[in-house]
RNA sequence: GGUCUGGUAGUUCAGCUUGGUUAGAAUACGUGCCUGUCACGCACGGGGUCGCGGGUUCGAGUCCCGUCCAGACCGCCA
C-alpha cells in the first residue's frame, strides 16, 4: 500500500497511529541533527521528522540526498511536535519516519512551488503541471469543481436534460469568427466549432425536451482579454413554454442557490434594470451596482452659460465623488490624464470642489459663479467634500467615457470589494444595433431573438428603437450570461433575416433546418447561456478566469506548454487537400 | 489592425533619466556548520548571449531604428 492516509488529515487524535505517507517533498530543513521534510499532497501538507542517532542512519542517509519535488512514500509513527504551529492543520503532529523511500526524483522546477510563487505569469504556463501543483490554483479549480457540482444539483432538480450537443458544426458567417475545421472525407468543405450550442437546443425546444441545460465548451476565434479564452465553457440552458419571467426566476433561483450553497451568502431579490437606463445612469449594459455614483445629465444647468464646450456638447454629464473635495492638484490632473487616454478618448475633464466651508471651487470658474455650481450640486445631489467630475460630448461617447472614470474612481474609493456580490437583470435590450462599416442593421443578441410584440410595428419605420426581450445577468460589472426569448414563428423568423439582410436563399442556406424545423410544432421557448469561467472567477474574487482553468491558452491564443497552434505534415495537408500559400 | 507597459543570473527584479571600473540585490541552487525548525539561521561558493538584428559613438545593458516574445487595454467578441 502506498499510503494509509493523506498529508491533510492527520492531527493529535493520530498519536501513536503508525501510518504510511506518500506525496511531494515540499521543503526540507536540516538543522543537522534534526532533519524536517514537508511532505505535500493535494489535501495538505505533513511534517516528517528524522534525528541524528535516533532515526535509522539509512533512512538519514536517503532524506540528504531529497531534493524538492521530489516523490517519497513515508512510514513511521505520529507523534505529537514538541513546537506546534498553529497555522496548519495538521500542525500539532508530525512523523517520527522509520522507513522512507524514494518513489521518483524530479529536476529543480523553474520556480518555486509555493502559494507566493516567484513565478512569472509565462513561466507558469510553460510548466502549467508545476503550476498546478500550487494550492492557489488548486482552490480556484476546486471552486470551480464544486459550482459545476451545484449548477447540475439545482437544474435536476428542476428536471433539466444535460443533453450533449455536437462540436463539429456548420459555419455561420454572423456573428464571432469560427474556428473551422476540415473534413478529410468531403473535400473542400469544413466544419465549424460552435460558437454555441444556439441552434441545437432550439431544435430540442422542437423536440419536446422543454427544459435542457449543458456544460459546454464554446469556441469564437476572436482576440482574446482576462476574461475571454478561445475555447470557454457555459452553462447553456434553455426552456419551452416559457415567458421572460420564467426564466429569470428560475436562473435567479440558481445564482441565489450557487451564492448559498457555494460562498454561504444570502442574495436578496435581483433588481431589474431597463438597458435605457442602465446607459443613462451607468454608461454601461453592465453596471458595477456596488456603489452609486449615478450619471446625472447636467445639460439644463450647465449649458448657455458661455461655455462653449458645454454649449456645444450633446450631454453634459458628472459624477459626485464622496469625499474627494480634498483631491490635490495633481490627483486631478492624473485623473485627467486617465479619462484623455485614447483607450477612454475625452477631450478633458471639468471639476467642481465643494469646499467644506459652503463655497465651490471649479476649473470653470470663469464661466460659472458659485449660484451656478450650487445649482450643479443641488441637482447632483453632493454635500460639502464632494468633488463634482463632469464630462460632455456626444451622447454615447461621453457615457462611455463616463463609464470609465466611474469605475476608476470606484476603484480608487475601494468600492468595488470583490467579496461584496451585486447581481441585476439588465432587460429591454435593443433588437438590432447598426454598424456603420458595413451601414446595415446587426442582431445584438443573435437572430432568433424576439422582439417585443408592441415594438414589432417600428422594425420599418425605426429599427434601431425595437426592443427585444433579451436579457444579460450582470455581477459587479460583469456580464454573467445572456439570453433572450426565441422567435418560434417561421414568418417572424423570416421577418428577421429580412431586416438583417439575409436574401431568402441565405436565410434558407444557413439556417434552413431551423427555419424547417419551426415548422412542425416549434414550442415557445426561450434560454440563457452563463459564461462558467467567468462565474468561477467572480467566485473566486479575481478578475482573469485564466487561472480558473486548468490548460488555458496565452493573449495569442497559444497554449505555451504544448506549444500549439502548430504547423502540421505535408501528409495530413495533402490527405486534406489543402495547399497553403506559403 | 491599434495604444501602452515590459524583456538583465534558475526565478523575481534594480541598474537605463545623465553612455564610461569586474552588471548588482533578493530568492533558488551547491558546500560546510547548526537538535525544535516550520519564510529556520550562519559562513562560503557557482551562476549573465543584458530578447534578437542594425545604427550612433572612442565606448551601448543604458541613446536611436527595426524585429520577436509576453501582459493590459481599444477595435473585435451575433
Amino acid at each position: 500500500m502506498l499510503r494509509t492516509h493523506t498529508c491533510g488529515e492527520l492531527n493529535i487524535n493520530n498519536v501513536n497511529n503508525t501510518v504510511t505517507l506518500s506525496g511531494w517533498v515540499q521543503k526540507i530543513r536540516d538543522k543537522g541533527g534534526l532533519i524536517w521534510i514537508d511532505l505535500r499532497d493535494r489535501y495538505g501538507i505533513t511534517q516528517l521528522i528524522m534525528e541524528e542517532g535516533r532515526t535509522n542512519e539509512g533512512v538519514v542517509n536517503i532524506a540528504r540526498e531529497l531534493g524538492r519535488e521530489f516523490v517519497i512514500q513515508v512510514s513511521g509513527e505520529v507523534i505529537e511536535r514538541e513546537s506546534k504551529n498553529p497555522n496548519i492543520p495538521t500542525g500539532e503532529i508530525e512523523i517520527d519516519v522509520k522507513d522512507i523511500a524514494i518513489l521518483n526524483k524530479s529536476k529543480l522546477p523553474p520556480f518555486t512551488i509555493e502559494d507566493n510563487t516567484d513565478g512569472g505569469e509565462e513561466l507558469r504556463m510553460k510548466y502549467r503541471y508545476l503550476d498546478l501543483r500550487r494550492r492557489p490554483v488548486m482552490k480556484n479549480l476546486a471552486l470551480r469543481n464544486r459550482l459545476s457540482i451545484e449548477t447540475r444539483k439545482y437544474l435536476d432538480s428542476k428536471e433539466f436534460f444535460e443533453i450533449e450537443t455536437p462540436y463539429l458544426i456548420k459555419s455561420t458567417p454572423e456573428g464571432a469568427r469560427d474556428f473551422v475545421v476540415p473534413s478529410r472525407m468531403n473535400e473542400g468543405q469544413f466544419y465549424a466549432l460552435p460558437q454555441s450550442p444556439q441552434t441545437f437546443k432550439q431544435l430540442l425546444m422542437v423536440a419536446g425536451y422543454d427544459r435542457y441545460y449543458q456544460l459546454v465548451k464554446c469556441f469564437r476565434d476572436e482576440d482574446l482579454r482576462a476574461d475571454r479564452q478561445p475555447e470557454f465553457t457555459q452553462i447553456d440552458c434553455e426552456m419551452a413554454f416559457v415567458e421572460q419571467n420564467d426564466i429569470l426566476s428560475t436562473f435567479e433561483g440558481m445564482v441565489k442557490y450557487l451564492f448559498k450553497t457555494v460562498k454561504g451568502i444570502d442574495i436578496p431579490e435581483l433588481p431589474l434594470m431597463e438597458y435605457a437606463d442602465a446607459m443613462k445612469y451607468y454608461g454601461s449594459d453592465k453596471p458595477d451596482i456596488r456603489f452609486g455614483m449615478k450619471f446625472v445629465e447636467l445639460n439644463d444647468v450647465a449649458q448657455n452659460k458661455g461655455f462653449k464646450v458645454f454649449d456645444d456638447a450633446e450631454l453634459v454629464v458628472g459624477i459626485a465623488a464622496d469625499g474627494c473635495a480634498s483631491y490635490t492638484r495633481k490627483q486631478l490632473d492624473k485623473l485627467t490624464d486617465f479619462v484623455k487616454r485614447p483607450q477612454v478618448g475625452a477631450k478633458g475633464l471639468v471639476y467642481v470642489k465643494c469646499n467644506e466651508d459652503g463655497s465651490f471651487k471649479s476649473s470653470v470658474d470663469k464661466f460659472f459663479d458659485q449660484d451656478a455650481l450650487a445649482a450643479w450640486a443641488e441637482k447632483m445631489n453632493a454635500n460639502a467634500g464632494d468633488l463634482l467630475l463632469v464630462l460632455s460630448g456626444e451622447k454615447d461617447a461621453v457615457r462611455k467615457q463616463m463609464n470609465e472614470l466611474r469605475l476608476e474612481m470606484g476603484n480608487r474609493l475601494e468600492l468595488r470589494n470583490p467579496e461584496v456580490f451585486a447581481p441585476l437583470w439588465v432587460v429591454d435590450f435593443p433588437l438590432l444595433e447598426w454598424d456603420e462599416d458595413t451601414k446595415r442593421f446587426y442582431a445584438m443578441h443573435h437572430p432568433f431573438t424576439s422582439p417585443k410584440a408592441e415594438d414589432i410595428k417600428l422594425l420599418d419605420t425605426n429599427p434601431g428603437d425595437v426592443r427585444a426581450n433579451a436579457y444579460d445577468l450582470v455581477i459587479n460589472g460583469v456580464e454573467i450570461g445572456g439570453g433572450s426569448i426565441r422567435i418560434h414563428d417561421r414568418d417572424l423568423q423570416k421577418l428577421m433575416f429580412k431586416h438583417l439582410g439575409f436574401t431568402d436563399e441565405e436565410a434558407q442556406e444557413q439556417f434552413g433546418f431551423l427555419m424547417n424545423a419551426f415548422e412542425y410544432g416549434a414550442p415557445p421557448h426561450g434560454g440563457i447561456a452563463l459564461g462558467f469561467d467567468r462565474l468561477a472567477a467572480l467566485f473566486g474574487g479575481q478578475d482573469s478566469i485564466r487561472d480558473f482553468i486548468a490548460f488555458p491558452k496565452n493573449n495569442s491564443g497559444r497554449d505555451v506548454m504544448i506549444d500549439s497552434p502548430s504547423e502540421i505534415s505535408n501528409e495530413q495537408l495533402d490527405e486534406l487537400r489543402i495547399k497553403l500559400l506559403s
